[in-house]
DNA sequence: TTCGTTGTTTATAATTATTCTAAAGAAGAT
DNA sequence: ATCTTCTTTAGAATAATTATAAACAACGAA
């Protein structure tokens, strides 16, 4: 169990005032003990499924992005029409069951370092990510 | 330049019949040296360009998810809204320039083999990829 | 604590990418 | 030519996301 202050600093942080409707998407954001893996859509159904209070949509979107921004969440790229966030923002890897459409992690020794022996003038490396997707 | 015969080959191929749009489609798709990396809305805006004749974006639509499914054109994850395609099939990486929002290929050598050293029971590897974000 | 300022929530409208539909037209086989 | 089957197309429908603006809540100063 998270404490409230800790969401409090992490809504300060992002440049959010601590309101209920944002706690309570901390709560279900961050009150767990593995990585979480979730669309707008699955976060909004489990807020009103977990703390029994509705937040609007605009209100999820909103501090989601604001969380991505700050880096508190990490969006995941797939092929599909929704996009995927993580809250595990360490750099890591993912498999995704094509099927189940389900994201899995793979920590940084399942894949070993990757060397990219390429540079383009004027640009540097933010970030390598790879999606290793899955079939039955 | 390609022949036409080629694109209706293609096309035979994916169980299309060759039109004239589809052809145009063809065109703009597989007529070109480099590898093309491009969204719906690009393509559909080229093919007034180049050939001087409108498709409807919906047989653009069709037309590219044909050829998807056959494997005439790869689908690459990125976060973006708009889903990108890529001419060149075989299996390679990205750069993604996220200011001017391009694609860049990185050959198989830039990269690397990469080991994935977990497996999920039952599920087999579809595809690896890689990702390479770019910043200023 | 009260008041004023500024930030927030919300329902709803707007936007955007994509898919669907149904009618008119074109390709293929006989 | 003719008939059947596939295709094109504009426009409607859908779905994810973003914008809007009015009611409301947090904050800080007096």
């Amino acid at each position: 169990m998270k404490s409230k202050e800790e969401f409090i600093e992490k809504l300060r942080n992002s440049s959010l005032r601590p309101t209920k409707q944002r706690i309570n998407i901390c709560e279900v954001l961050f009150n767990r003990d593995k990585t979480f893996h979730f669309t707008i859509s699955d976060l909004f159904n489990l807020i009103k499924d977990k703390t029994g209070e509705k937040v609007s949509l605009a209100t999820v979107y909103n501090t989601v992005h604001a969380f991505h921004k700050k880096g508190y969440l990490k969006e995941i790229p797939i092929n599909s029409n929704q996009t995927y966030f993580d809250t595990n923002v360490t750099d890591h890897h993912h498999f995704f069951d094509v099927k189940e459409e389900k994201l899995i992690d793979l920590k940084n020794e399942d894949v070993g370092p990757i060397e990219i022996q390429k540079s383009i003038p004027g640009k540097k490396i933010k970030s390598v990510e790879v999606l290793v997707k899955l079939e039955d």
